[in-house]
DNA sequence: TTGTACGCGTTATCAT
DNA sequence: ATGATAACGCGTACAA
């Protein structure tokens, strides 16, 4: 009859390892954690033992015990979206080869959702945190900073991070975008945009200012959905625009699936490009240099946004936080064909 | 002089809200799990302690404490393609609205990694595991049968999976692509592929089994390589097979971004699609309907594998393993102008 | 180099 | 409806 036992997870554990190689449990977390601390032989054994039996750590207890992890969460609001794709795949060349692992989360664009997941993150108290933006809630930039753990905000740019910022001005990418449109003697400059999120909204403030600034604004330009960015959306957004200004002669999008669809669109409408119609895309996305006609785009550094903040989380969580928190990762404007009109600047 | 006491977390725990509200810890364990089995005037008393302390329960704690989770570990070879993207949209959306949690482990093609990667989830001890393909190695397969809990196979098919299995046939699909193309009169029908992971490969072998089948079959026409797939890599394949062979008259591609790029190539060298050049792409992704000409390609059900696959681990975590254990979502052949050649059948 | 004792924060079990 | 107690599996501190 044994004793009052719960249930058990049934999985072997670090005593069952230790009793298969007659050692005392220590030795063998020991023999996993730090090698050299335990002798050859006992080593070999202990390891024999775990192959034998299937042992594999349980996470839960060495985080309870140890009052660690080596999480980092990861909050941005789509993992499907290409830009994130590529913040995502520097995140996960930073942290090849650190003992950190990731963790992500989908707020798939909603407050509340990012709410909950932050919530669900700070359960696991992660060793720190990346979040998509500065518009945090207030309840969400609450629990931000009661926890105290390193946290770097990413793709946007604020003066005043909560903690650390690797970004960009969205606002002024725009505005150059809109800007070279306009130097290249476009007049009715039409601005293609989706999804409608923060970054979106500031980047259509960035089109306005450099509208307003040559005295070509007008809000008739403007056309948007609030559906997720996809580039089958060219097509209705722009016949939404020539509807509204037959005589538009140029787009800036909002990001270059739009910018490519719309030049799909444009090609079946027979509108020939860039002569009667510019395109200045947004992102430049690796197909911008290789369609036909090539899409003048605002390269922006996703990839290294991903990189460079998960390698300051990192050096945060080591005690080396860096000097300057706050990085501006900027943009540039890359010229091609779709705005090549010919006898301009 | 405290007794001799360990580092503590340094955040609140349950106890600290137990004391604040004057109560003991079970109850206010229970008061978040199980909030009717605590009456209301405790219930709400709790819920202010919990506010004003800033209490988020320890999920390694729990973990331990209960032997179980809500993580369903999902193991990919790639969150940043596109492919792969519609997948997490169906997990996010079949794992919406219930209790679980998803965890995305990325090999980036490698075995190693996911062995890796395998290791790490099980010392979760996750609810359930969704893995890529049906080729694990052996030492992965050892893992996941050991450990027992559900997992589902996805992307490819096989008719003996581990557990339950999401997927279609490769093979199958490609060489309906292949044979639609020869339907078409095309003759030299060339294939380019990147990324060469094991699905890459199955396709090859259905396209080779279709033009065999149609006595078309030549080495010289397979252009492949280990880069990982992107639009730009449309160019140098479709130079090298123009290179190799120059009168080739249609491609098959390993997917719709090597689709892309040949079209833009096309198009920079006037050869015009679909009289001169016939392209078959694979995935269906959005684009593809836009594109000017319209893309043929081999529609796969991303979505639907990754929705079903979460549907199905859940229900056997439940305890309602489907009946079915093997399910085949199937591809469709999606005709468009870059393989409507004028005149045939 | 190896072992002993104990606590990490929570939940299961049993009792009231 | 509420509480006391003992685990869960591991790592820390200290001792040998």
């Amino acid at each position: 009859m044994k004793k009052k036992s719960r249930k058990r997870s049934g999985k072997p554990t670090l005593v069952d390892v230790a009793e298969a190689a007659n050692v005392s449990a220590i030795t063998v977390s020991r023999a996993l954690r730090n090698p050299e601390a335990v002798s050859p032989t006992l080593r070999e054994r202990i390891q024999k033992s775990i192959d034998s039996i299937g042992y594999v750590p349980n996470t839960a207890a060495q985080a309870l015990a140890s009052a660690r992890t080596n999480v980092i969460g990861i909050i941005i609001p789509s993992l499907t979206n290409s830009v994130f794709a590529d913040v995502i795949r520097g995140v996960y060349d930073a942290i090849e080869g650190t003992p950190f692992q990731v963790q992500f989360g989908n707020t798939n664009y909603s407050p509340i959702k990012e709410e909950e997941l932050l919530k669900l993150f700070l359960g696991q108290r992660p060793a720190g945190l990346l979040v998509t933006g500065a518009a945090q809630s207030p309840e969400a930039l609450q629990l931000l900073r009661a926890n105290g753990c390193p946290v770097v905000q990413i793709m946007e740019k604020i003066d005043d991070p909560i903690d650390m910022l690797v970004g960009f001005s969205h606002e002024d990418a725009a505005a150059e975008g809109t800007r070279h449109l306009i130097s290249k003697g476009y007049k009715k400059i039409g601005f293609l945009a989706a999804q409608m999120d923060v970054r979106t909204q500031q980047r259509i403030v960035g089109y306005e200012r450099a509208m307003r600034e040559a005295g070509l604004y007008d809000p008739r330009l403007i056309v948007t959905t609030t559906k997720p960015s996809r580039v089958s959306l060219g097509t209705p957004l722009c016949a939404e625009l020539f509807s509204r200004v037959p005589d538009v002669d140029a787009v800036q999008t909002n990001n270059d699936d739009i910018a490519l669809g719309a030049l799909f669109e444009l090609q079946r409408r027979r509108v020939s490009i860039p002569d009667e119609m510019g395109i200045c895309g947004f992102n430049d996305l690796n197909y911008c240099q290789v369609s036909h006609p090539g899409l003048t785009s605002i390269r922006t550094y996703r990839y290294e946004m991903g990189k460079r903040a998960v390698e300051m989380v990192i050096a945060a969580i080591s005690g080396n936080r860096p000097e300057q928190p706050v990085v501006d990762t900027g943009f540039l404007l890359v010229e091609r064909e779709s705005t090549q009109r010919a006898g301009q600047s």
